[in-house]
DNA sequence: TGTACATCAGTGAACGCGCGTTCACTGATGTAC
DNA sequence: TGTACATCAGTGAACGCGCGTTCACTGATGTAC
């Protein structure tokens, strides 16, 4: 038994109780070390220390499965990005406070991808089936999503008069493009194994861009 | 026999006499369709017509297969982004001109992503097992790598006076997040299935962005 | 408060599949004489 | 120019593996009386 495996609960009552979020926390244990490949339904189950098939009364699929930890992740980065815009200092109103709150959408973004890069990449997986997907995104998902933090924070950026009006539109996926993309080179590309602090640099490098460019 | 097995070739030779390069080939194929996982070591064999230990006289691995494969991957990257910089009107040594070369260097980046998206992720793919690796990165690899097509444009900026010299270090990273980055939205992520010319026009706007901003 | 019963979450065994990889082989090719 | 032979690319059969998924089941829970 390795030390992996000793995750086993070994429960005592023959009923899990909370058996899809146990499934859904294992996922996400299989994902952080492995990416998406590595949500495998039996291996979650395994975690779970339930049988195989006692996922299906969960989730119709391993897709399903897979897709419910892809949100899971999702959440967790933007939880992420809202912790690193918690750290501010609460001086609100202030241009100041509002490019602060801009600049902090995009280091927790890129924090997030360098500390759990396999759950950044579990989180925009893209499934192989895509009948029947996105018809549940509006299901339970509490809480703001990243792009809804980043909306805010460019909407802060007008109201402090640090971007003009007519360059608001279509903002959102400038900025997005340039943070996610040092965040997958950082991941999967040659800036892969960058010194942490290296790393942080080149987000504040990449963010200066954004504020200039926008 | 589907439309896609009917691919065997079928030879009448009993050595292969290209296998090699036939199984990278194939590999391509797959990873065209399906990304880095769809890259099989028994469905290349299978479609370069051998059987599926012959793939060890070339490779010793399934993950050596895929390293070549990849590499090829990127290989058609620097070729697409070279081709786009060739439709340009040949007027060299103006500024105009500077600025189209580097414009072409992200547009030709995008448009390979959108083209050849299993093939742009393969290329990116980070191999599971990491030993050995590296080393042969210096292998055969004639042509331009994209990262020094977008050195040679941005060098071309700072001579044509469109970038100040001391912007000029580090500022691949830049330019090259905010293009990666906007093409791993169009693939994986929330701006997937996006019309081509709206894809296009992204694209533009994206490189607005770096040329302002870098 | 106690009992019968429906519900349905989890079990246990089994399936077929395609995969990567190994083994001992075969036979075409190119070279030495 | 012809023949013997070493090389080594491709063969054929087999392996063990873990996977997703199915089936008929079992037994704890909660509800109706």
């Amino acid at each position: 038994m390795t030390a992996a495996e000793s995750k086993k609960p070994k429960r005592d009552t023959y009923r899990h109780g909370d058996l899809r979020n146990a499934l859904i926390e294992a996922g996400l244990e299989l994902a952080r070390q492995g990416g998406p490949a590595a949500v495998v339904l039996r291996a979650a189950t395994r975690q779970a220390g339930v049988a195989p098939n006692a996922a299906y009364r969960h989730f119709t699929d391993r897709n399903a499965l897979l897709h419910a930890v892809s949100q899971a992740a999702m959440a967790h980065l933007a939880r992420t990005m809202e912790a690193e815009q918690a750290t501010l200092p609460p001086t609100s109103g202030t241009t100041a406070a509002a490019r602060a709150r801009f600049r902090a959408v995009g280091t927790g973004y890129l924090r997030f991808a360098q500390e759990e890069p396999g759950l950044f990449r579990t989180a925009f997986h893209v499934p192989d089936d895509m009948t029947h997907a996105a018809a549940d995104t509006a299901a339970g998902t509490a809480g703001k999503t990243p792009f809804e933090l980043l909306g805010a924070a460019l909407d802060g950026l007008v109201e402090a008069e640090l971007l003009p009006e007519d360059r608001r539109p279509g903002a959102e996926f400038l900025a997005w493009s340039a943070v996610h993309g040092l965040a997958a080179l950082l991941i999967d590309g040659p800036l892969r194994g960058l010194h942490p602090t290296q790393a942080h640099d080149a987000g504040q490098h990449v963010i200066d861009m954004i504020e200039r460019g926008i």
